[in-house]
Formats: structure tokens, sequence, C-alpha cells
DNA sequence: GCAACGGATGTAATAACATAACGTTTTGGA
DNA sequence: TCCAAAACGTTATGTTATTACATCCGTTGC
């Protein structure tokens, strides 16, 4: 399921939807992806959802549930991404990925002393970056 | 912001939402609190939205973003509503809400590393609580 | 080669979630 | 009482996501 990019043979419509969220500086939306790839003969949002379900199962992007928009994950081939969290600037819009095994370790503990399993998580944190909370 | 329910004065529709969600025993959308809802008078999402959007406020309800729902928050007025987790078991529904002030203390600190400012977090588990496991 | 199958695709329609814009009513001080 | 802020009602619209159905295309087994 998680693997390098390269190893997986993505179809063309995962491979345009997957370089059009590399190649962005923030989060983008499904109906986002579609304008953009309207060039390259997308027409429905079903096209756009179908590649990022793939994409996410590969672990090569992530779902941003508070924003309902897709990121390029940052280290594609690291395997853990079941628990990360992600820093999502609301000025700037940028994300940071924070992969920390103790926080996972720590939730995951959490869940389980309250009669829980966990099978899948969703962290995000609202915020601003150092960057825009200068200025 | 944060206050017991009882010396708040709720209006009419903030009340109407506000005991729907309290004695539902799952998340429930927008658009279910207004199927209910109808027999009081209510007409258009818009009410039920603008009644959501202050009882968050209150911090009487929690939006859970994964599931496009709300729930009534368990300790209204414990105060510490800006970190809560939740297990939201993908069986039956019902959601566990986990307040731990060590772990939204080691996220806020995660954040802090990276260089970024927290104002609001998501933190969300799906998975199955202990009855549904053993079933 | 070619039938059969599964995965991927194309397209249209619709469902589900959320807000904009506008005007009116209610409420709570000064 | 008067004013301003907040809440409300209504219509329309914007945004996000899925259902349903037909077709295409590459792989496998014969």
């Amino acid at each position: 399921m998680t693997a390098p990019a390269e190893a997986l043979k993505l179809t063309k419509n995962q491979t345009l939807v997957y370089r059009t969220l590399k190649s962005a500086e923030e989060p983008l939306s499904a109906y986002s992806i579609l304008d953009q790839l309207r060039d390259e003969g997308f027409r429905a949002p079903l096209q756009v959802y179908r590649a990022l379900e793939k994409l996410i199962e590969f672990g090569l992007i992530h779902r941003l549930e508070s924003i309902n928009s897709f990121v390029a994950c940052r280290h594609p081939d690291c395997g853990t991404h079941e628990m990360a969290a992600f820093a999502i600037c609301e000025s700037c819009n940028r994300v940071i990925e924070i992969n920390d095994a103790a926080m996972a370790g720590h939730l995951a503990s959490l869940a389980r002393n309250n009669g829980f399993s966990v099978s899948h998580s969703t962290i995000e944190l609202r915020g601003l970056c150092d960057a825009c909370r200068v200025h």
C-alpha cells in the first residue's frame, strides 16, 4: 500500500492529479484540481475523485478533512502515514506535515485506554506559521 | 465563551438545536438536524447552521470535520475544548470524547517546534469501540 | 488469437454540505 | 422611547461528493 512513487505504475489520470498536487504550494480542493486539468481532458469531478482515492490508498497524498482539500505527502516512502499531523497556516495556506512517533504512540494508547481501537486518524492544527505570524 | 449551559441564555433556535444534539446517540449532520426540527418550524439550512455556529462558540457542541457532523460536548463546562480528541466508532457511530492535557501539551509543543502557533485543533480517530469490536 | 474478466475511464445526473444576500423582527441597553 | 446589535426568515446559490450506467483497455487463461 505504501510505496515509493516510482515503484508504482500510476494510470494517466492518477499521474496528472498527483503531479498537480506535487507542484502546488498549498492544498487543493478536488474541484480546483479539476479546473487545472481541463486542458488535459478532464471534464467531471469523478475523474478527480477516483484518482484521489487511489493516490491516498497508495500513500502518496493526504486528505485534509478540515479544509476539504488534498496535499502530496512529503515523505511518501516513510511508511508511517497512519498518524501524521498537519499544521495548516490560515494565512498562507501552506501545510507542515508532522510525523512524530511519540505523539502517535501517546494518542494510540490514549484511545486504547478509552476502549477504542484506531484504524485511521485525522490530526489537523489550524493557526499561523512563523513566517505569517511575523508579518 | 465557555460556560455552563444553564448560565447561557440560548435563543429559541439554539435551544432546539442543542436539545436535539444532546438527546442524540450519535453525531448528527446539519441537514438531519433540520429534518428533525421541521415540526418546530425550521425550513432552511441556515437556521441550523446559525445555531450551530453559536453553540460551538459557546463551547456547548463540537464539529466533527471528518464526518461533517456535530455532537454535544460531554464536558461543556470544563473549559479545555481547544484540544479535545474524538474517537468515532465506524460501526455504531458513537463518539468518545477524550480530553487529555498531556496529549494537548505534547501536540502543542510539537507544533511550536515546527514553527507553528496553533489556534484550533481537529483530532479525530476512526476505528471501533470495544462493544463493536467484540461482535 | 481471442474470449473473459477486472480495473480504469467517460458522462450525466443528483445528493449532501454550506454560505451569500436581503429584508424583517426581536432584544437589550442608553 | 429610541437606537443598535443580534437573531431570524427566506430565497437563491455555491461547493463538495457520490450514484448509476455505459464503455474502454490491458491481462490472463484457453
